[in-house]
DNA sequence: GCCGTTTTCGGCCCGACTGTTTTCAGTCG
């Protein structure tokens, strides 16, 4: 068994116990001990003695080493015996948890969706225990919404979402201010709810406004301090809204912020202080005084800590090495001097080259490229040799109206084609300023096939760069097979970037492998791939996917100023084989 | 079940809301 079979084994022994009421403290046991492997780096063969790890003692030792040499756990087994498989699914089910699923399945002997629907119709469910009417209500709708609704949604239509939730907000008086929290705060790929916290002074107030202004199909609680809805949109996303003091904003921030785990830590450290945390503020334990901040940043150093960014708040590492560091040395919107990867009317984009020059240069940019697509990617226009010399051309006239002050480069996004040649001879992209180089088409080949092409484009002393390495579409593409270990290895040899896509359909490469390219020494490029000029937005995005994979400044190539990037692009490809 | 330069037993992160109660358990984040 490798160690992603045990971490998984190990949190289902959690679940099984979790659905037999058991102690929650032992339920957690398990829950740290997988998690205690998978924050190890080192794999089961290197690591010598798994019991001592933090948060694995004598108990789940025995049952990691029972799964190492014999591939299963006596313990497990016998969970699954007890206990049908279809149960499982049911913790899923908002509204229930371990204590009254194990009540269910007792006394009901409901063990899947359909049996606890049935239990439901019956109206067998209302006479339990701790149960009633209202209960059993909100379980059958929760069963029947079950079947329909994904759990989690991509990243970038939960955003879309958000920023009509702003821009009702901003218009809300009462609000003094406002922010994003949760995992979309933390930039996760897949969001299951929309957090917001409020600084209000009128709650209720607020919370009607909100409700007016928003298409609202259903009020899922209301209390004091918070409101959770769900919108009226295509899948029903719930969003809660927190009302807390002006004062209070920071330490809810941070609270609702999280992750779980990050918070978890945080309390931990603090308890070890003499101090609570709690959304409203830090407490003396002694004296019962709470203290507040007026911003995050305040509330860590009073920790001792440096700011921790979002996206980076998982609660592994993060808060250990805040306490070294006097900062995270992470990249920021403001060190991007360019965007290297965007298209223009040659090619698929909306807008012309001169178009989507004044917009970069109203972003403050120094430079960018322009990389149409290449001659055999016919659906989206691409540029034959010929088209290239006549947009080079267009390029150079721009450029002689812009001066020192901003300048075009001349690119392209040349495809790999299915075969591992690329669509350019070597004579045509040496005429190129920076040659990106990407596979559009035959996803579905083998991996060691897929391998081969992206190789030849990376052997190619010309190209500079691997757009959106792995093709993937967050929630609803998988992308092409690729080794992701060979991959940053070739990119280190042959001296070739790879990219952050910024487009949030996109954030590829994902922000573990950007990490994982940064050890190796390889740059790293955060493009937007804009085909219009409000795409180009998205360059914040690309950067906290960035910070979410630790990427500090130096690794980024858009963030050289224009003469380092004239330098780097006229000086051969420096490979490290 | 795990853990301990105060502890080998008694803690284990904290609070809001709901629905079921008649003071609180369960769930959620």
């Amino acid at each position: 068994m490798n160690k992603k079979q045990i971490i998984k084994a190990l949190e289902q022994i959690a679940i099984y116990l979790e659905l037999k009421g058991e102690n929650p403290f032992k339920i957690s046991a398990y829950r740290k001990a997988a998690m205690a492997l998978e924050n190890d780096d080192r794999s089961m063969a290197q690591i010598e003695e798994p019991g001592k790890l933090k948060g694995i003692g004598k108990g789940t030792a025995q049952v990691i080493h029972e799964l190492l040499e014999t591939g299963e756990s006596a313990l497990l087994n016998q969970l699954k015996e007890e206990v049908p498989e279809g149960v499982l699914t049911l913790l899923k089910l908002p509204g229930l948890g371990g204590k009254k699923i194990a009540k269910l399945y007792q006394t009901l002997g409901v063990i899947d969706l359909e049996t606890l629907k049935q239990a439901c119709i019956d109206e067998k469910v209302q006479t339990l225990e701790g149960f009633g009417k209202k209960t059993e209500e909100k379980i059958l709708k929760a069963v029947e919404e079950s079947t329909q609704k994904p759990e989690r949604l991509p990243i970038d239509y939960m955003v879309k979402l958000s920023v009509m939730i702003e821009n009702v907000l901003t218009e809300i008086p009462q609000i003094q201010r406002f922010s994003r929290a949760g995992s979309l705060r933390r930039l996760r790929e897949m969001i299951k709810d929309l957090d917001f916290v409020i600084a209000t002074e009128a709650p209720m107030e607020v919370a009607e406004s909100i409700k007016e202004k928003l298409a609202v199909q259903e009020i899922i609680g209301q209390g004091e301090t918070k409101m959770s809805i769900m919108l009226n949109d295509e899948y029903g996303v719930s969003v809660d809204f927190r009302f807390v003091a002006e004062a209070e904003f920071a330490t809810a921030l941070h609270h609702f912020t999280g992750s779980k785990d990050h918070n978890v830590k945080m309390r931990q450290l603090a308890k070890s202080r003499g101090e609570k945390i709690s959304e409203y503020g830090v407490e003396q334990e002694e004296t019962g005084e709470v203290i507040t901040f007026s911003s995050e940043e305040a509330f860590f150093n009073h920790f001792g800590l440096c700011t921790i960014p979002p996206e980076i708040r998982v609660g592994k590492e993060e808060v250990d090495i805040a306490a070294t560091l006097s900062d995270f040395p992470f990249i920021e919107e403001n060190h991007i001097k360019a965007d290297l990867h965007m298209h223009s009317t040659y090619s698929d984009g909306a807008y012309t080259i001169e178009e989507m020059a004044e917009a970069a240069i109203k972003k403050g940019y120094e430079y960018i490229v322009i990389t149409d697509h290449s001659k055999s990617l016919r659906v989206a226009g691409g540029l034959d040799e010929q088209r290239l010399i006549d947009q080079r051309m267009e390029i150079d006239r721009l450029n002689q109206s812009y001066g020192k002050t901003f300048k075009i480069f001349a690119g392209t996004e040349m495809d790999i084609l299915a075969d591992g040649r690329l669509d350019f001879e070597n004579e045509t992209l040496k005429t190129l300023d920076f040659v990106i180089a990407a596979i559009h088409t035959s996803f579905s080949q083998e991996e060691a096939t897929i391998m081969h092409r992206l190789r030849q484009a990376m052997e190619n002393p010309y190209v500079r760069l691997i757009a959106h390495p792995t093709g993937r579409i967050i929630g609803r593409r998988k992308g092409y097979p690729v080794n992701m270990e060979m991959l940053i290895n070739m990119a280190h040899e042959t001296g070739t970037a790879l990219e952050l896509n910024a487009n949030p359909t996109r954030l590829d490469l994902a922000s573990e492998w950007v990490r994982k390219a940064q050890e190796h020494h390889v740059k790293i490029a955060i493009n937007t791939d804009a085909h219009s000029l409000d795409m180009l937005d998205d360059m914040p995005t690309g950067v906290a996917a960035a910070r979410k994979g630790w990427i500090e400044p130096q690794t980024v190539l858009n963030t050289m100023d224009r003469a380092s990037f004239e330098a780097f692009i006229s000086t051969p490809k420096q490979g490290h084989l």
